[in-house]
DNA sequence: CGATTTTTGGCAAACGTTTGCTATAAATCG
DNA sequence: CGATTTATAGCAAACGTTTGCCAAAAATCG
């Protein structure tokens, strides 16, 4: 009865649900019953059922199941294709926290890469449309969306991390990019700061803008003009995060007035531009103090020891997996609501007050 | 027609080959046979159905077909849950590698973590016979097995990356951990060194065992006793790749006869390990040199850059997916065979003579 | 133009589950 | 002890594809 024809003895896999129901002396339905619900059938049976599954080593079929139920047991993260690379850091943890919380749901975690081509949207909403997929985490990117067909519109439970798309109507879990720079900034101009040095991610990414927001919010509040603080990079991705600090670093030599605070919109962009910084001849934090986003733990390590403001990514991995999940649950879809997990400033070395 | 019942005119998703057939005018086998063969039907009904599944926004069940065909189109990954943190900086690149040649190839990529713990065994045990899946990859780690059940009789393609399991039949695709280890040790040799601190990875495991087996050949090509390396750490998970550095600096400070080089098995504990001995006051290269393992694009802008024996991991990553292609095209599996990927040593500051 | 081959399209049976419905056996009740 | 309820198990129909087999139509040939 077993699938494969083996002429050896071996079962290796393949044991069907008709092989266990066989063994058992029972009916297909009733082991399937035994198996998943919970007081359909007699105890004894069951333990019985049990007991020939176990012998044959039976799993039961996903797809088979998938196809009846109408449901599959697989989650799909979007990854950005650029930010992939820059947040090399923390992705490997959101990943894992990710995993973890789905797998005690009981649910897999499929990866797709979106990058800016059209093959790659397709290929997410084939998935998506395909029913291979029963929902969405989706990074820092918004939704794909080729020929007539929008992820939006797939049906899927989608909840969006990093990147607040609550106004669109997706559950979204965030962090306080813009309130973490401005107290960050704040404290900077508190310790005497007045001059100020920002290193852009690429041009109208939403966290570029809410960063710099950030800055300019705790600027106006303390009185100084937008003029205080010079703009570096913002053309290239994420992806060529060490690329950005060390072109900042040139950008910054040519300034004849030298700001005295640099702030980065990421760890990697901040150590190479720290490199280059020191390699000509500055001090850190005496002649410029850095501080900068993402909370990666090399920092720690740094020379000097890197300030940064720490994502939560693990929570919000969580967070985001918990709400994808009671989207799943309920039939009806809940109101989007932003979730925010605070960011909070690790202070190391790499600040003090300005020298003069 | 349409499965959900929506009362708005949308057409959101659903739509299915029948009803590609109906629009059509054709049979559901028609429009199975034009989608997916070449040559079997009718160039002006092949267009007709083409057209009828654009306007219905037509995407193909994944499980259904799967169910019929007997096979998925998932890959499964397999990281282990330790190596996972401690190599984060290759761990990105590695997915974003697979996963790039795997959808050029029509496959999909799951991620499964591999704990040392039952339940992780236990669930990718359910993935692999459970049919969810059609090939392997396993990332330095032995193949899981519980009760009965073990990956090695699943009947799936399996490739091991970074850990050579050619012995026990599988594909592998491995770098020259010990001849590169190996070839840098007598490098530092030359130099003039004769006294090594070797920071350990977890006792036993593969990496660190070739590694430091490679140091061996070194000293004792050059007649040194291997009472010429002192081991430092080893206790801990890859996973603890930074405190790994941070202890053997304690270490390190209660040595008598310093050692003047030292050789890392991760990129990580370098970083840290280099921290804290800066903070002690030692300089690098003048007091001691360093080389460590990975390959991060980091240990450029540390300070001194760190020489590190660059891992061609996007390079392991296609060669993986290319042999696991290849052997679920086969039905024939051919013989296992061991790809070696050569590691290149970055040479930077961190490296010189000795003082004395 | 009839006979034979080739192309094309349709029918229906799978794939391995789950589940609504029904039938039986057991248990409870009056 | 017969009648009614409740627990348990089985039958068979889905789920949405693919594909072997056959029939019809078209093309080719003698």
């Amino acid at each position: 009865m077993n699938k494969n024809k083996d002429v050896t003895g071996e079962e290796q896999s393949g044991a069907l649900m008709a092989d266990v129901a066989r063994l058992a002396g029972v009916a297909i339905s009733t082991v399937s019953r035994a198996l998943a619900n919970p007081g359909r059938v007699n105890e004894k049976t069951r333990a019985k059922i049990n007991a020939a599954a176990r012998q044959l080593g039976y799993t039961p079929n996903a797809m088979a199941r998938g196809l009846r139920v109408g449901k599959s047991n697989i989650i799909m993260i979007i990854l950005p294709g650029s930010l992939y690379y820059g947040a090399s850091q923390v992705i490997p943890q959101v990943l894992q926290s990710i995993n973890k919380s789905l797998i005690q749901g009981g649910y897999n975690l499929m990866i797709a890469n979106l990058d800016r081509d059209e093959i790659s949207e397709r290929h997410i909403l084939d998935l998506a449309f395909g029913g291979s997929v029963r929902g969405v985490i989706i990074l820092s990117s918004k939704l794909p969306e080729v020929d007539g067909r929008s992820l939006a519109n797939s049906g899927l439970p989608i909840v969006s991390m990093l990147l607040d798309m609550s106004d669109a109507g997706l559950q979204s879990v965030v962090t306080n990019d813009r309130e973490a720079v401005r107290d960050v900034t704040a404290e900077l101009i508190r310790l005497g700061h007045r001059r100020f040095f920002y290193l852009a991610g690429p041009e109208g990414n939403y966290h570029d803008v809410e960063r710099y927001g950030g800055v300019l919010e705790a600027l106006e509040a303390a009185g100084l003009s937008e003029d205080s603080v010079h703009r570096s990079g913002g053309h290239l991705d994420y992806q060529h995060g060490f690329d950005i600090g060390v072109q900042a670093a040139d950008d910054f030599a040519e300034l004849t007035e030298k700001p005295t605070a640099v702030i980065a919109t990421s760890d990697d962009m901040a150590i190479s531009f720290v490199s280059r910084i020191q390699g000509a001849g500055l001090r850190i934090p005496g002649d410029l103090s850095v501080v900068s986003f993402d909370g990666s733990p090399v920092c720690e390590f740094c020379s000097p020891p890197l300030s940064t403001i720490k994502q939560p990514v693990e929570e919000m991995g969580r967070a985001a997996v918990d709400l994808l999940l009671d989207a799943i649950g309920q039939r009806q879809n809940t109101a989007a609501v932003r979730t925010v997990i605070r960011s909070s400033l690790i202070l190391r070395e790499s600040i003090a007050a300005p020298k003069n």
